[in-house]
DNA sequence: TGAATATTAAACCTTTTGGTTTTATATTCT
DNA sequence: AGAATATAAAACCAAAAGGTTTAATATTCA
């Protein structure tokens, strides 16, 4: 079995710490949005930016490590995914405050209901 | 007007780095959960960890420029609060990889579902 | 006024991050 | 076999992160 339980409700703080690590440059958030859209190698997702192939590759690492990207090694070529479970962890974290936004939305709707 | 736009639906990728940022560090973690029971000084939620008082006080100011914790100085004491609208804004991003995990269950479901 | 308290600021140190360029390693094509 | 391609590895560097300890700044209390 791998190193997380099956189901993510285990609190693991080195996994969170580098799910929301991956997540805090803008490179590797826009690495995933390109991603959402369709699998790719490294040369394709490495192309639109303005930093070095290398450099891309070592966002990929990062987010691979994360749990955030799946690889694929098919001869040279290494074709990369969305692996969204990770996400779904750091979601289920945020999830826990929701309540706090809202109970702060709620309280905005009563009270715009009491004006006159 | 604040440097944001008043809905969260503007990208601005200095704020998703200084939110996500701050929430891969796990004291800072600790420190939202912390406040998510009310709001505590910077003493009172020092207090519990390991670090010294001034690497709260530090962590502290990493959350408050993310937005994600107010400030109230009274005297020499500073109550800080959880501001859930820049949590609600790292959710918002999370959100639209949402469609995948949910696309992920579905398809799980159906694969269930078609089990003899 | 003077001591105690709550917090920040400053100076410092080590490790990590994020980038570069150059080199190495497979793999594919001709 | 040999050239071209896709990617990683290595070596290096500057800046940022995260911690410490010691001082400074307000504020409160006796």
């Amino acid at each position: 079995m791998s190193r997380r339980a099956s189901c993510a409700i285990v609190e693991d703080d080195d996994h969170l710490d580098r799910v929301f690590g991956a997540l805090s440059h803008r490179i590797r958030r826009a690495l995933l949005a390109r991603l959402g859209e369709s699998p790719a190698t490294i040369g394709e997702l490495a192309a639109p930016f303005e930093v070095s192939l290398p450099a891309v590759s070592k966002h990929l690492r990062i987010l691979e490590e994360a749990g955030l990207v799946k690889r694929d090694v098919d001869g040279r070529v290494h074709h990369c995914s969305l692996d969204t479970r990770a996400l779904a962890d750091a979601e289920q974290w945020l999830g826990h405050y929701r309540v706090f936004w809202d109970e702060t939305l709620e309280a905005l709707a009563k009270h715009v209901e009491q004006e006159p």
